[in-house]
DNA sequence: AGATTATCATACCAAATAGTATGATTTTAG
DNA sequence: CTAAAATCATACTATTTGGTATGATAATCT
């Protein structure tokens, strides 16, 4: 890479790091391209150079921030006792999805669905989303659930039980909340499962 | 009442109707009191004759829509059959955060919560919230549990799982997936409580 | 009927903001 | 060292928007 590339890169770098604290701090509408370029410490030109307008600057980073972390909780599924298992991730599950950043995240995805229904679209198609098919795997083999859709979604969406609360700034649950949660909802899913045999 | 408090209580609801219908649609900053003023047919002065900034209508809006209808599920839970009475309540409850306008109130407070969380508070507090009362009396009555909060909120988390999806515009379930979920989600919450003995 | 009150119609102000223009200055390439 | 490319600094345009001012018109009250 030349010298001249390296410093673009950079400068790129820079104002998808600024636009990206921008967008999640102030939201689309009222995040300004001079917030930004001020932010990443470049003129307003500089920002122009690179994206075209506020809008496809908007999709560059949500494109660039991407999913966050989550091969972290996938490890978990290794673990040999099953209901260990599904603990491990159900923890690290919540945790990643209760981060400040994640919870800014989706409420800018939610703010600006109606009017951009392509962004929410492009932004869960890219990065590698396995996390749905490895928990299929699982459920397939090591919990015998042949359409394991269902389970997964109810399963998943008590591990989401502090997400809505979260977002309406209505408090982040401690870790032993946390913990509580993850266990109780994983009990229920096996119970659930044992239930219908 | 007289003729002329008649007439103010008239534009009064037809401006905070329209307000409604602008923020829901626009969001709070997109929301222009000029689109607000011609949608209630009025003129922008009689607004602020009315209420004295755009802050101020959308509190006043806030308030005068509410907590949605919510008394129709609360009676399934005088079903004798308690897991009958569950599922009623479940699938009512599922069917009503779904409903389209639902989706977009809580939209519009996720998005404007970290600007003005107070708004939020005033929100849920008004309207009288004693959905969570009467569950917490069933659990208590009919499951026999103590110390009902956690399965409360493992399962009206289940009960939310199409929640997100739907406020991110990837679809909202049909009535047979919300019936298959409402009573899964509450097979899953009787087996996890009848293993926890 | 006459006074009061609500509303209208229209124009206006000041601030913010997306995007453009221009010319100077710095950095890199060859 | 010289030319090209990137960035800066600053100003400008056009539009939108919250909120105000003013004077006319219609409805209501006494």
């Amino acid at each position: 890479m030349s010298k001249q590339e390296t410093r673009k890169e950079k400068t790129r770098q820079a104002i998808l790091n600024a636009s990206k604290s921008v967008f999640l701090t102030e939201g689309y509408v009222l995040a300004s391209m001079d917030m930004i370029a001020a932010r990443a410490q470049v003129t307003k030109q500089t920002i122009y150079r690179y994206f075209p307008s506020k809008l496809e600057l908007f999709e560059a980073t949500l494109r660039h921030m991407g999913p966050g972390p989550k091969a972290d909780f996938l490890k978990s599924l290794e673990v040999p006792d099953t209901r260990e298992a599904l603990i491990g991730f159900a923890t690290g599950f919540m945790r990643s999805h209760l981060r400040q950043e994640h919870l800014d995240t989706i409420r800018l995805l939610i703010a600006e669905a109606p009017k951009a229904p392509e962004i929410v679209r492009s932004f869960f198609a890219m990065g590698p989303s396995n996390t749905k098919e490895r928990l299929h795997e699982f459920f397939n083999n090591r919990l015998g659930v042949d359409q394991p859709e269902i389970p997964m979604r109810l399963w998943t969406a008590m591990l989401f039980a502090h997400q809505e609360a979260a977002m309406l700034g209505r408090g982040i649950p401690t870790e032993e909340e946390l913990a509580i949660y993850a266990e109780t909802a994983t009990d229920y899913l096996l119970a659930g499962l044992a239930a219908r045999t």
